[in-house]
DNA sequence: CGGCATCCGCCCCGATACTG
DNA sequence: CAGTATCGGGGCGGATGCCG
């Protein structure tokens, strides 16, 4: 059963370069997507605990990933006009059915990670 | 049940920006990466056959792709000293491993697309 | 057929400074 | 606290040409 992509009348195809999902692949592919996602099914998280929680993010990247994540319907923001200001970022119900896969792949590398240097140490020469 | 590092005795961590998970996890993150290891569940494929069937891949990512992904110990590269020459890719075990994952990724991606067009078009105002 | 080498533009991303 | 604005380097990635 293949989706029918309503804007183009054609079947959902990730091969396929003129296919939207191509767009959201790239996009969901993206350096930081897969750890915001991933930190927030651990639940709500203001702006400054993603930053603590993803080390390493600067804040234009972890600004920039989340209002792609907004755009796509997977996160909502929400602002509490109190002093000092106050952000909360959640999944939506969309974006926790995205978080499963991509658990699933973090949690896959976390998993392989010794395999996976090994096989690097096995690389001899190549470059 | 966390994995420990060999390499450095921590437990493996994705958000953790010294994690060598991070490094593989950027790699998988890849513009290619998902579609090559995806296409190649369908079976053993030569250059030209993976090429066609990633539209729009260029010949020189596609090789970067393949050689990120030897080197990573997902894929085999099988040379036929024939003329023409022909060369084979397949996944290793590691590689289907991963592959589950990934697919569900782009298969979860191709099922929602309608409903992450829709968020789209509901954003307004924000650039 | 299955690459590699080179050039080069673009934009990703980090660093820094500033704001409500 | 939660951003925005701007600058600048690096590398991702496409186009082209060549090779065994």
């Amino acid at each position: 059963m293949k989706t029918i992509v309503e804007s183009s009348g054609l079947p959902a195809d990730a091969f396929s370069a003129k296919c939207p999902t191509r767009q959201v692949l790239d996009h969901i592919a993206g350096k930081w997507t897969i750890l915001v996602v991933d930190a927030l099914t651990e639940g709500t998280m203001r702006y400054t605990e993603l930053s603590r929680r993803i080390e390493g993010v600067s804040q234009k990247m972890l600004t920039q990933t989340l209002r792609g994540l907004e755009a796509d319907g997977f996160v909502t923001r929400t602002i509490h006009p109190t002093i000092p200001p106050r952000v909360d970022y959640d999944l939506t119900s969309l974006g926790r059915s995205l978080a499963e896969p991509i658990s699933a792949l973090r949690q896959w590398t976390e998993n392989h990670i010794n395999e996976i240097e090994h096989a690097r140490r096995q690389t001899r020469g190549a470059n």
